[in-house]
DNA sequence: AGTGTAGGCCAACACCCGTTGACTTCGGAA
DNA sequence: TTCCGAAGTCAACGGGTGTTGGCCTACACT
């Protein structure tokens, strides 16, 4: 026994969640990660059953957004973004949800679970009308995953070479409006 | 001879478009496509050499952008946000670039330096400083992108049933914001 | 009517994938 | 020391993929 049940498979679920984020479901390959972790693919079998499954266990995620609650109402937006940018790259799991998201159902409702799920509380905490939440959570999400997107994934030179606190600076407005913002006339 | 060569050529390409948009490179087989198109898969090799000079010739592709400097300063984020949503709504040409532009560089390529350059004149024309250009392109890049992933692509519930109006009414200060906003303090 | 050719089909190739089951090795308990 | 079970390897399977080359076939010309 060269290692423990526990520490092959945290190996391979570590090596699961780098080949995922850079290559998206259909490009990582089982054979591929179990190279990466050093290990026959079939143990990845062993203890993950499939690749779905792994799949599964490598993309477990939680926003882990912090209660705002005490928050300053006007500095809510600012705190929120810099937020996202830790929790973007504290790990690969919204890397791995975004790049296979966008052609696998199954990631596509996990994300959109996520997000509705975990802004809504906060969002009728701001605006007293739960019936705004959705909409709101979904501008929020639409600027924030926009930014991961371009920053993180498709690698935009301007938005590589925008420091934090520059992208906090210009996205903060943003978010506290969709936020807090009165609902504008849609004409 | 049942086609021209130009008919069964461009039915090769409608297909194609129409896969890559749905699935993603990856997951658009040269024998799906040819399925779709009517014809046998050799033919989409004899017409367009290999997968990879299909997925070019599918993704040809422009913003289509409209000359902007006659609109009243304060209504050109408002005029983009408007034709931007025409655009993705036009025809599958967005979607297949997001759907493989995040898990194949050539697309992602594509993406940023359609973005680039047909952002920056418009820009520069607004705000003086043409060092400013990259950044605002990639902030306005930003949430327009993230909002056509959240309508079209995760099909976020709220996203998809906000009206166009609604849409346009609660992105257009963003965009306004970025393209001639003045530059925000990084702290 | 005969024929050249453009348009299309078929079968196969080499390769890679996820997945399976039988076999081997090692380490600790008896 | 023996032995049993856990950890790991190996070889193969069935299926799907991009790609190739030879063959057919129907039409527009002479």
């Amino acid at each position: 026994m060269r290692r423990s049940a526990e520490a092959t498979k945290a190996a391979i679920l570590a090596a699961a969640r780098e080949r995922f984020a850079t290559d998206g479901y259909e490009k990582a390959t089982i054979r591929a990660i179990a190279i990466d972790a050093d290990i026959d693919p079939s143990m990845v079998m062993r203890y993950f059953g499939n690749k779905d499954r792994l799949f599964a266990a490598a993309a477990e995620f939680s926003l882990d957004l912090p209660d705002l609650t005490a928050t300053p109402r006007d500095q809510v937006g600012a705190t929120l973004v810099r937020h996202f940018l830790a929790r973007w790259q504290a790990d690969d799991a919204l890397q791995i949800l975004l790049r296979t998201g966008v052609t696998n159902e199954t990631a596509a409702e996990r994300i959109r679970d996520v997000f509705a799920a975990q802004l809504a509380p906060l969002i009728i905490h701001l605006v007293g009308d739960p019936r705004q939440a959705p909409t709101r959570a979904a501008l929020v999400a639409s600027q924030m995953l926009g930014m991961a997107l371009c920053r993180y994934i498709l690698r935009f030179p301007p938005a590589v070479a925008m420091s934090d606190d520059e992208v906090i600076a210009w996205v903060s407005p943003t978010i506290q409006n969709y936020l807090t913002g009165e609902h504008p006339d849609a004409h």
